[in-house]
DNA sequence: TCAACCCAATGATGCAGGTCAATGCGTCGT
DNA sequence: ACGACGCATTGACCTGCATCATTGGGTTGA
């Protein structure tokens, strides 16, 4: 469940050998990047890499929990259920980012894939003996377990507070923040989830994302482009808006 | 801001000497409860105990986070706020409850004293080189962290997708497993917070917040005891309102 | 090539919960 | 004892978003 904030990733130390993934080809920004030779080798040994089609679920709410995994490409969508099927999404992972660091014995929530999905899937058990090993492995889990507070804190008041247009802007420029992180171009942001995705997650209607979409697009606050690319042409205007000034 | 989970704490294991905090006075459910006599001899020449009264700032957002707390009498919010004034509760610490876990510098939400509130406060550099001293402290810091997320998510689904009623019921029903946790008396639960504090939580107004309790008192699902505590008479029919069946 | 889908967009209408306003009740300070 | 104040409750009304319904475009597969 925890979502990795790229921009407040611990520096590896100076004193740790940094290496490539080699089970999961994601270099610097997985749990790998704090390991060493020996400890990327036992890694890789009984890591796994699975891919996933659009709508496959990865896991499911209630399962035992007994793997880790470190999403290596696509994106993911968690989720809880109520009863009668509403629906609300907690976060989307990418590239980097950890699923299954919770302590309990089952999973506390379903993931799916938004698109082709490629993650590097580790036993939850190894990865515990690992912990006791190598402690520094610890104090970075923590830390992202810590950042994935404060980012579930910011979702709250979003959910709680915001109007439908602050929701909208405010995903958004969450979505640039972290595509500019990982590298890609800063200014036009991919949307790879469906607006029902967007709904669940920001608690509204895909007829309400819908509208605010056109309505942001009007605004000329968005603007469209092909491949369904959202161009943010005056950012600090769009962080206003955000917060309701 | 980590809200400890008194259901799903780690029990002390044997080979740890489980001690009462000499500083704070809050047995087996602080920090203090994984320290040795000369661990907990260092935490205790450090720490201080302060008083809060109702309304007073703890912590404010954007603060150098130099201390940790542990909550141990009374009730704390936690709160984020818009520039235009709109607040989001967080979450309420009780007794047992860290407050400033996070590895930021800076505190990225405020704090303040519902009611007369005790806290133990550490210097976070102290706890700092303890963590690096003795690794199993960390340990238990990831699981008081991988417990608050599943709040947090819970808490998201509770703000994105459920009725005014439904938030109310899970509301009361949240405090009464945590009191009940802590060893009150299971059925009438206490309310030390206002109106306003509810609805800052739940995503709502106070006259809403206000309407719903009057609801369920004329539904009979809840009774109002003197004192302001609340009878949960049917715990099970509670459960279902909660999720909407 | 053309159903059969799925999804996005948009219009018409409804309603849960917000807003505004009035009342009442404790509590506190003088 | 009494005004001032903060908080809870309740009523009347309003609105932002949900709901329901229609259309159209893109994709899939027979």
């Amino acid at each position: 469940m925890v979502n990795l904030d790229l921009n407040k990733l611990p520096v590896a130390r100076a004193d740790m050998v940094v290496n490539p993934c080699a089970a999961c080809s994601v270099r610097d920004l997985s749990i790998c990047s704090v390991l060493d030779e020996d400890e990327l080798q036992q890694m890789s040994e009984i890591a796994a890499n699975l891919q996933f089609s659009p709508h496959d679920p990865i896991i499911d709410e209630g399962e035992a929990a007994d793997f880790l995994f470190n999403v290596t490409g696509g994106t993911v969508r968690l989720y809880k259920l109520l009863p009668d099927g509403r629906r609300q999404i907690t976060g989307f992972l990418t590239n980097g980012d950890f699923l299954g660091i919770a302590l309990n014995d089952n999973y506390t929530y379903s993931a799916e894939a938004v698109d082709q999905v490629n993650v590097c899937r580790f036993p939850r058990k190894k990865l515990e003996s690992l912990l006791d090993q190598y402690p520094h492995l610890e104090k970075r889990l923590l830390g992202v377990a810590s950042n994935e507070l404060v980012q579930a804190q910011d979702q709250m008041m979003l959910l709680g507070r915001k109007t439908a247009k602050e929701k909208i802007v405010s995903f958004l420029l969450s979505l640039s923040k972290r595509q500019t992180a990982i590298g890609r171009a800063a200014s036009p942001v991919a949307l790879p989830m469906s607006r029902s995705d967007i709904a669940d997650y920001l608690g509204l209607t895909t007829e309400t994302v819908s509208r605010t979409f056109s309505l942001l697009k009007r605004d000329q606050s968005i603007r469209i482009q092909e491949g369904g690319m959202v161009a943010l042409p005056d950012i600090d205007h769009l962080t206003e808006l955000a917060d309701g000034y």
